[in-house]
RNA sequence: GGGCAGUUAGUUCAGCUGGUUAGAAUGCCUCGCUUACACCGAGGAGGUCAUAGGUUCGAAUCCUAUACUGCCCACCA
């Protein structure tokens, strides 16, 4: 059911999109905001990748803390493995217990390498026993130490996260040699293994710690040393801050702000390469072309001295011919390829046709709404406003409604292999499409809270869907020829079910402009079932049923506007359906073709019609107070047949005090299965009377069986009543109600007495009739 | 360690800026095969609104704690 611009298609690898890429990586490279360097990343030791730190999921785990002797010093740590690339022990500077040792050195087990120990403020005194073992090529943090006292970095682990001895010395190597080639965790047993033969193991602790892991593949993350490009975030951070902040980008529900602000302002540098082989490849040259170095002869010959490759990097869109350096022709591209966020974020305008001005970008961007979901709100929107920000100088959303996660009924994800996944296919195989979207949209209520998809649910929807089906089929059905006139005078009903029908179409329209969907698709289920069904349609049955034939005519020619207009407001929420419905009314009724958004060149869909618009002429709160007093009344009988267990097909006759109009009559008569009503209040002997309002009516219910259960029943009410008004009188006594309350909230009390005596009253006189039986 | 949600009938959820006899759907019970629909119609039972304080004339609704549930973020060796 999404109406989508098929004409616009676009896919992440198209040519155009490709050149969006390039440019992106080229402008921000030439304004300094990309950079190439060998940090720390976090590797994927099976994809063989860098990934990016939001790909990266931790998981607690239950692992240990390692307490090694290092000579003067215990260290604790929980991957001993690394201890072959430590260059360093570190300490606070504050440490006492340290102090005497600051700028010694000391010998690294096993290895035998002489590190020294430093101090930096970055060391917990309070963690461990306060002495950190520092491994630059293996750790973030030590890294940054490293960088802070020029400390070696000494990798161990090959891409594979295999232990490699290549960059220890020879000496280095001679009690650890058995590790070669391990992988990291079975070198992590082995090592300890040989700590404890060589007495180094001071204790072992149980230790829980969450483990970074591979979001595609969950292998555990290595912090890896390697050469990447590098997005310095900051400059469009804080753009891209500023649009959300300033409200140029409004987020829906509001509460994502936060969220946003706060991830934003603490962002790392982005990693946006990739050591795999999909994707747009880095636009980046290097020339290895060999510069030689000579010597001039005297006799013009000249001496190779010394040679060395060039290793400048070009980048740029197209690929150089020569080197701009030394004009060499020896230069691959590098191989590495981009994080498909780094082109997605360029979606908005990418795929209009930028980086050229077309015609299509003027009239497109910046866009309105982008529906999305958060959990890509770091991935996506957030990269999306930065790129949209930077580039387009405007952001490429004005808002950004976040819809619910749909989850499985006790509020998990669904996945396969929990096997709790509910299949959309099945589904609409089952219950139709319509009623699957109906079904997520009734579910949108509370904002942006997780949806717990159940079979109910859909059922509920189906239901709804057979329902709307059912009475379109009867408004069908029950038109014979083209021959309607135009409405004439309208009945209560008609005016009724106008009036309500427009007073949906406001409410409605209001609901989808405030993203309330869940709302909008409650007026409606209410509107057509609750009201088009239950009541319209049961009062139209009377004239179309009966034998004037003008009367006929009127009802039909509101049965059918009524239906047009509804199928109109309800297609967004059930598209398939409405236009079904939608083709069979306009095929079979001319009046339809009179309506006055008929295009006689268009397809005639349903999509192409105006949106309705709520018609204030037609909402009359009246005529409702009105309708709302007979439904009231029909209530009241059915409520007391079916407590008397008063025979449903058994007339009953009806006394009205009041006059009421002959189309009332028929109402309450068909409705409430009533044989007769007699217009007097000269009731029977035994009669219960009730009120609805200011009338009064008797409903003899003589030779009826039951009562003692009823009026039990009854008495309850009455007390729950009584109470209720004894609560208001006390309220409309206390002083300090009156004084501080608002004049409105005095008033509605004073009402509600008023109302509640009324119904008590006729719950007494009730309760008699029952008791003189 | 920080942050964000949620906690209302058996179940799934509404209840916006404080004044409702606290609603709906579904399930349950009773009745009904009435000429659109049994995927239906009519009626009914069912809740001390997580707990404890507070603000207020008045709190499911505002404030503060607490408990439980879920999620997100974080470089604790």
């Amino acid at each position: 059911g999404a109406s989508c611009d098929w004409s616009r298609e676009r896919f992440t690898m198209d040519e155009g999109l490709s050149r969006a890429v390039k440019r992106h990586f080229v402008q921000l490279y030439n304004e300094g905001l990309i950079y190439r360097g060998k940090r720390i990343v976090n590797w994927c030791p099976r994809c063989g990748t860098a990934i990016s730190d939001i790909e990266v999921k931790y998981e607690t785990k239950k692992g240990h803390l390692w307490f090694i002797r290092y000579g003067e010093v215990i260290v604790a740590t929980t991957r001993p493995e690394t201890m072959l690339g430590d260059t360093a022990v570190a300490v606070n500077p504050n440490d006492d217990r340290y102090k005497h040792l600051h700028g010694k050195v000391i010998t690294l087990p096993l290895v035998g390498r002489k590190i020294p120990i430093i101090t930096d403020d970055f060391v917990d005194p309070k963690f461990g026993t306060g002495a950190v073992k520092v491994t630059p090529a293996h750790d973030p943090n030590d890294f940054e130490m490293g960088e802070r006292h020029n400390l070696p970095r000494i990798n161990i682990l090959t891409p594979e996260a295999k232990v490699t001895l290549a960059e220890l010395e020879e000496g280095e190597k001679r009690s650890v040699r058995i590790l070669e080639g391990l992988d990291r965790f079975k070198a992590r047993e082995e090592i300890v293994k040989l700590l404890v033969a060589g007495g180094y193991i001071e204790k072992i602790e149980d230790y829980e710690n969450s483990v970074g892991e591979c979001h595609r593949c969950n292998t555990v993350v290595e912090p890896y040393l390697s050469d990447q490009w590098f997005v310095k975030i900051k400059p469009l951070a804080e753009k891209a801050i500023a649009a959300v902040e300033d409200g140029r980008v409004k987020f829906v529900p509001e509460r994502w702000n936060k969220v946003y602000l706060q991830w934003m302002t603490n962002l790392r540098d982005w990693c946006i390469s990739r050591q795999l082989w999909w994707g747009h490849q880095v636009p980046a040259y290097y020339c290895k072309s060999e510069i030689l170095n000579t010597k001039s002869e005297t006799n013009s010959k000249s001496e190779i001295i010394n040679s060395k490759l060039c290793e400048e990097i070009i980048v740029s869109e197209t690929r150089p011919e020569k080197c701009p350096k030394c004009g060499g022709t020896n230069i691959i591209q590098d191989p590495d390829v981009f994080d498909t966020w780094f082109s997605s974020a360029l979606w908005p305008f990418s795929t209009l046709g930028w980086p050229d001005e077309t015609e299509d970008l003027k009239t497109f961007y910046p866009t309105d709404v982008l529906v999305t979901s958060y959990d890509i709100i770091f991935f996506w929107v957030a990269r999306m406003i930065m790129a949209g920000e930077h580039l387009m100088g405007k952001v490429p959303f004005h808002t950004v409604y976040f819809n619910a996660l749909v989850k499985d009924i006790n509020g998990k994800k669904m996945s396969k292999s929990w096997g709790n996944v509910i299949d959309p296919l099945e589904v609409i195989d089952r219950a139709g499409a319509d009623a699957l979207r109906f079904a997520f949209i009734s579910l949108c209520a509370g904002q942006g809270q997780d949806i717990k998809l159940s079979e109910e649910k859909i059922t509920e929807a189906r239901n709804f869907a057979n329902k709307i089906w059912n009475s379109a089929r009867f408004v069908l059905m029950a038109e014979k020829s083209g021959e309607i006139e135009v409405v004439g005078t309208m009945e209560l009903a008609d005016k009724w079910i106008l009036s309500r029908l427009n007073q949906t179409i406001e409410k409605v329209t209001k609901n989808i402009e405030s993203y309330e969907f869940g709302e909008a698709a409650k007026q409606l289920y209410e509107f057509v079932w609750g009201e088009f069904c239950d009541w319209y349609i049961e009062t139209a049955k009377i004239r179309l049923y009966g034998q004037d034939e003008k009367a006929k005519a009127e009802v039909q020619a509101v049965l059918l506007g009524v239906l047009e207009t509804t199928m109109k407001v309800l297609h967004p929420f059930m598209p398939f359906m409405t236009e079904e419905i939608y083709q069979k009314l306009n095929t079979k009724h001319e009046i339809l073709n009179k309506s006055e958004d008929k295009n006689p060149n268009d397809l005639n869909s349903i999509m192409l019609k105006k949106w309705p618009t709520a018609e204030k002429n037609l909402i009359d709160p009246k005529v409702e107070e009105e309708m709302e007093r007979v439904m009231e009344i029909v209530r009241t009988i059915r409520n007391i047949r079916a407590t008397l267990c008063i025979q449903p097909g058994k007339p009953i006759k009806l006394h009205s005090a009041a006059l009421l109009s002959e189309t009332i009559q028929g109402y309450i008569k068909a409705l409430a299965k009533i044989g007769e009503i007699e217009i007097s209040n000269n009731y029977p002997k035994h009669t219960i009377v009730f009120k609805v309002g200011e009338l009064e009516f008797g409903l003899p219910v003589e030779g009826l069986v039951d009562f003692a259960k009823e009026s039990e029943r009854l008495q309850k009410e009455h007390d729950k009543l009584a109470a209720e008004i004894e609560k208001i009188k006390v309220k409309l006594k206390d002083e300090n109600f009156l004084k501080h309350a608002s004049e409105s909230s005095v008033q509605k009390e004073n009402q509600k007495i008023g109302e509640y005596n009324i119904r008590l009253v006729t719950l007494g006189n009730y309760i008699k009739a029952l008791r003189s039986q």
